[in-house]
Formats: C-alpha cells, sequence, structure tokens
DNA sequence: ATTTTTTTTTAGTCATGCCTAACAATAAAG
DNA sequence: CTTTATTGTTAGGCATGACTAAAAAAAAAT
C-alpha cells in the first residue's frame, strides 16, 4: 500500500510517459512533482527498491508492470472524481484539478468502481482525458491530433487538452474556447508557428499562439463525448 | 491549516465531549485515536499551542472555540460524505465509516457546501446522527431517548445509533434490527439491566442486552427522518 | 581531449507523528 | 496518612519525506 506521496511519484511518472518519455528524468519528475531533485532522487531509490520503477542510477527511470497499473489506478481515480465534481456537484471544469488531486488518494476500488457505475462508465473526464477502466487500461484511445498539427479548411471539434492546470484552462476562456468548440484552421504561419483560426460561425480569424495551439487536442468531426458500458474493448472510432 | 492527525485528535476529543464529558482524559483520548498515551500526550502539548484545546497538565483537555470549529466542520464533512456513499452509491450503511473517514480529511468550504446541496441538505446521517450545517451547529436536535432509558409499553422507533462501528453495526443485523425498526418494551430486568422487546408486528418477545440498549436511540413516534431546507432553524419536533 | 555546464546523487538536517521505557503526579486502598 | 495502583508526562528513538549544500557523473562546448 503505498503513500500519498508515492502515489503521486508514481502519477507524475506515468503522465511523463503519456507524454511520449519512455525514460523519464529526474529532474523532469522533480518539477513535476513540485519537489527538489535532491528529494526525488532519494524517492526514486525507494520505488525502485520496492519493484514500482526501473532505475538506472544517473540514467532516466521507467514504471514497471506493477507501477504502472498503481498508477493507472489513482489517474482512474483521479477522473472519475472530477466527472462526479463536474457533473453532479456543478463545478467548473478549471476548479476541479486540485480537488481531485486529494480524493484520488481516497484508496478503495469499492469505491472507485461504485463511483463509475454512478457516473454511467464514462469514457472521458471534463477535460477530454480518457479514463482508465477497473482493469486499469484506458476505455478507448480516441483519435485525436494536435492542433498544431491539425490539417487546414476542415472543420475541427476542441475535444481536450494537453495541459489541465488552472492558469491554461482560464485563458482558453478568454479566448472564448472550451471542449466542444468548433473551429477550422486556415492559415499557418511558418515563421513563429501561430495560426489562424476561423471559429463556427464566425467571419473574423483569430490568431492562435503555437503554445496554446500545442496544447488542445481536436478531432476531426466528434460532436459529443460518447458514454460508453463497462467493459467495452478498445475501438478505433 | 491542521494535518490529517491533528484533524482526527481533534475530531474524537468532540465526539468524546458529544458523549457527555467536558474534560476529555488522556488515556480515553489515546484509546479513542489508537495511538499510545504518550503520543497523545505529545499531541496534546502541540494542540494547546495552536489554540485548538485548553489543556491542563494531568488534568483533561477540552476543545476552544476555535477547535470546536474545526472539529465539526470535519463531522459535517464525515457525515455528508456517508449520506451520499449509501444513498448514491449504493454502500450499506455499516460500510461506510471508514471511506468516510478518509473522505473527511479532503479539506474545502466549497466542496462539503455543494455535496451537502447536492444530497438536500439532509438533517441526519445514514445512522441516524445529525449533520452539522455550514455554520459548524446542528440543524436540528432531535428528541431521542436510549432504549436503555425508554419507557414501557409505548410503541418506539429506532432513529439512531451510539456507536458507528462495523461490529455493532452487523450485530444489529443479527439481531434484525436497522434504522427505522419499531419496537416496544415490554419488561425491564433490573438484575443486569437487560431488556424484553416485541418487535413490530411480532407476538414473540426477545431478550435484548444492555450493551446493546446503550447503543440505540429510539424516538417515541417519528416515522420517516424528515429530510430539510438549507438554513432552517433548529426546532423541537 | 579538455574544460565547462548541467544533471544526478550523496551527505547531513529538520519537522511530523508515531513508538517504548522510564519517571512524575494523582487517585485509590489499606 | 502512607502505600499501591492508575494515569499522565518526559526522554530518547525511528520512519517518512522534505530541504540545502557539496560531490560525482554525464553532456555540451571549446
Amino acid at each position: 500500500m503505498p503513500t500519498m506521496s508515492v502515489e503521486n511519484y508514481l502519477k507524475a511518472i506515468l503522465s511523463l510517459h503519456e507524454e511520449g518519455k519512455t525514460q523519464v528524468s529526474t529532474n523532469e519528475l522533480a518539477r513535476r512533482v513540485e519537489a527538489t531533485p535532491a528529494s526525488t532522487s532519494a524517492m526514486l531509490r525507494k520505488l525502485g527498491e520496492r519493484g514500482w520503477v526501473k532505475h538506472k542510477r544517473y540514467h532516466g527511470v521507467r514504471l514497471t508492470e506493477s507501477g504502472h497499473a498503481i498508477a493507472m489506478n489513482i489517474l482512474r481515480r483521479h477522473r472519475l472524481w472530477e466527472c462526479f465534481l463536474v457533473e453532479h456537484l456543478g463545478f467548473d471544469w478549471d476548479q476541479v484539478h486540485d480537488l481531485a488531486e486529494e480524493l484520488e488518494h481516497v484508496d478503495s476500488k469499492e469505491l472507485a468502481n461504485r463511483l463509475d457505475a454512478f457516473l454511467g462508465f464514462p469514457k472521458l473526464d471534463p477535460h477530454g482525458d480518457p479514463i482508465p477502466g477497473p482493469n486499469g487500461r484506458f476505455r478507448s484511445v480516441a483519435a485525436r491530433t494536435l492542433l498544431l498539427d491539425a490539417p487546414r479548411n476542415i472543420e475541427l471539434v476542441v475535444v481536450g487538452v494537453v495541459d489541465g492546470r488552472d492558469a491554461f484552462l482560464r485563458h482558453l476562456g478568454v479566448l472564448g474556447m472550451s471542449l466542444g468548440t468548433r473551429l477550422t484552421v486556415r492559415t499557418r504561419h511558418a515563421f513563429d508557428g501561430s495560426l489562424e483560426i476561423q471559429f463556427n460561425d464566425d467571419d473574423e480569424l483569430q490568431l492562435v499562439s503555437p503554445s496554446v495551439c500545442g496544447r488542445l487536442w481536436v478531432d476531426q468531426n466528434n460532436p459529443e463525448p460518447v458514454i460508453v458500458f463497462p467493459d467495452a474493448q478498445d475501438t478505433q472510432d
């Protein structure tokens, strides 16, 4: 039974893996968990001893099977709680991260499963991120692209964010964007990577910075985030 | 911002106060929080320094205003979560204590208030205990008696338990009793304090031990535990 | 191929919160 | 009213998980 701190480290390593890194560096992990590299180094030794990560000194770290399972479980609980907070308690999607961060540490398979059922076995959390099922695997892998890499002149829908921190979500609000926003990329400026985007029923073109475009998942046409049933296999919609 | 451990001590002191003790002894508190008297003694010094308890060495402790407020808040969250777990996630009333014990430490006024609203501002938790309102005071003080002290030959309803631990609740199940059970006290045995009780539509008399009777709240006729609205004043139903 | 810079680890502290064992104060019994 | 038992406190450790400062390994730059 991992401590809260251990769970946070494992979760952070998982999220870095999900971002593409197969090996996670001590410094990057330290930044993610908001601790010093020294503390992180100490923790990695412990995680290694308990068989949750594979750690070669001075080279990165990688989750083992069992570490991955634990991290996926926490991610599951985190995202289920976010659903609950938004859908049933009426929080805004940019207010729920920190609360879910605490709720996720309440360790009970039974609780997670019942919450899951209560919510109707959602596939996606309020930020558009997939929710792992009871088996610790994602229920579906949505076909999605970074807005930064999306093709031009095709109507797109915002289906998720890469960066779920409040600051970014609020910034999206300022830009008038949220999950479900429809848009079309009209021009790509090679110089700085910024995009000229046309919002749904709007004639105006708006310039969006590459740092924003690199943090948004879009899909070609996936109107409503579908709800599916408990043990649905992975699908390639 | 108190730590989890501090919250547990304050909550334990509160519950001992609720049981009548105005001064709480170190040993009794230690038993309640499942720590040694030594650890408890150390904690009491800390709680005193932070102004949450009044502690005279070698004589008991008592919550201060601010300590009481914190403890009531935790109690509120605990009981709200128990409601949620039973009413919405379908847990049995004897399965929710430990989970609520963890959930209660998620510290957010906003969360508690929204959960409260979601649940319909309940007055009582699934064990029949009153739920403090946002102001940190109980919403109502039900007129109730220990079964042990109840008058004979009057139809009573079980409206709450003094001891919410699983072992006791399961024992109640064995006796065929739960919240809402109707019964009448027929005979009181002075020798050991046990009662002969007639259950609702049953001709048989059943002998119930004093330790059980001392842990059950009954009321004379209060069929359903009523749900009331947010800022209802204390009433004397 | 060195030097310099960056990354990572080790060494040494500190605060929490728990423990056991020994000591002190109060309460109970003779 | 002293002795004994109970109750409460202090002293000294230990594990966790954080930190700073210093040393070591790896990567980058000259």
